[in-house]
DNA sequence: ATCCCATATTCTTGTATGCCGAACATCGCT
DNA sequence: AGCGATGTTCGGCATACAAGAATATGGGAT
């Protein structure tokens, strides 16, 4: 039963993977479930009838299987129990209302960084961000003021991954990345200019814990054509500001 | 492994009830969680240590367990796929927009009903619901517009059950709830009257879907200062036309 | 209608696998 | 230090699970 050092219990490990296929699909039959995480198919079958029974899957009219609303109520709890999003919460309203602009607020977790909330500001931009994602490294301010304060080989092992390009000015190359980290991390900001959707930029910064470690960031996002150099600018201290805020309520000293 | 003609995997089973437990408790240790789910502790602690390393749970610095992240992408993939909710979504905004009052989505899943959306007010109020949530079929306009059109045996099922007593409005008495409840199948709509919330009256109404079975509501909530007598019967008539329109694009005839 | 193919579901069986009890490790508390 | 209550590992046995095959079901094409 100790596997990689690890009790890992099969069963249960590849149930897991049938909910986790569903990130992708967003309706499967059970022999196309098989063939993806390559089981028996009447292995396959079993698990999902329990995952069935307990409500994690659902059954479409057509006879599909699909994610039950059992995982909407349990992430409804993750979400309400991030405390560093409630602390954070008032402070980025603040700041959306101050610029009108969208907020978007990232949490790290082993290794994994996910949008966990979004103050969206009246006149919205389309956004294709959404609570519950995982974060694009590279690409994003908020992705970048992290990556930027991440330890050397944890931040090579990024580097290392191919960097997909999501539009022309998207950084693809590891090497230039890592120059442009090294002076985030110099200005304790993150920009991102129109590297990841075109015609939007946004200003990341990093929020700290109280042990001074970087647990994610925040990020003000805004069509190119609302933010001109000194528009900027003056976001940049804004946004900076809150973030010290932010760090010092969750206990971060100076 | 065949179980009340059904295929259920024992480990996934229990593993997919300590995720549940978390519903209740924010953080707990491997010995609590045995003994909530009555299960030697050992064999938690693998069935556990297959969650965590599949990200379904965390562990916080304290060394307790809490649900993980994935849940909550999952949870946010499970909202933008549910249909109903992309039908409605407009016409409720539309309907928000003409009173300024909030919105609620409800849909009924296998026995449960759970908030799905919600359309806020600029002048919004307190709100105690958040989707996700489960309703309170008693106490709320929509779980008693609900209740309404259940076929009898599951209506009194759920009659059967103790009756939350969130306010002194609270329906708490089965018959009286009954009574009530076919008043609500004869006019169409159901109102809470500061039932589940001193302050707030809501308005909810039923959506059917295309072979006219009832599959959720919404409502609309508002302070009770708010609503006058007149006002109520104006939304009322609103709401109801709303609703027929919701079920007419989900394939509702007449 | 009929066949055919693909898919869902059930059955059976051997054995790997997950369960348990108990031992060991770690931590916080007095 | 010592105690009590946790988290974590170990080893053996029996059971519960995975796999393959057999059987339903259903939808499309002819």
């Amino acid at each position: 039963m100790i596997k990689n050092n690890k009790a890992i219990v099969q069963s249960v490990d590849r149930a897991l993977s049938i909910l986790q296929v569903f990130a992708q699909y967003e309706e499967l039959g059970v022999t196309e479930i098989s063939k993806l995480i390559n089981l028996n198919k009447s292995t396959t079958y079993g698990l999902l009838s329990t995952l069935f029974e307990k409500g994690y899957v659902d059954k479409k009219p057509n006879g599909k299987y699909c994610l039950g609303l059992i995982l909407l109520e349990l992430g409804q709890y993750v979400q309400n129990r991030l405390n560093v999003r409630n602390t954070a919460r008032p402070l980025l309203e603040e700041l959306c209302e101050k610029y009108d602009e969208t907020i978007h607020l990232v949490l790290c977790n082993r290794g994994e960084v996910y949008y966990v909330d979004k103050v969206e500001s009246a006149r919205s931009i389309v956004n294709i961000t959404q609570v519950g994602k995982k974060v694009a490294l590279h690409a994003s301010s908020v992705g970048k003021a992290i990556l930027a304060y991440m330890p050397v080989e944890e931040q090579e092992r990024e580097l290392a991954l191919p960097l997909k390009q999501y539009t022309t000015y998207t950084i693809t190359n590891p090497s230039e990345l890592r120059e442009h980290l090294s002076l985030v991390k110099e200005n304790g900001y993150a920009l991102d200019m129109e590297e990841i959707e075109l015609g939007i930029r946004c200003i990341g910064v990093p929020i700290r814990n109280y042990t001074g470690e970087v647990i994610g960031a925040f990020s003000c996002s805004a069509p190119a054509t609302r933010v001109s150099s000194e528009k900027l600018n003056e976001i940049i201290v804004a946004v900076k500001d809150t973030a010290l805020n932010v760090s010092r309520r969750l206990g971060y000293k100076i």
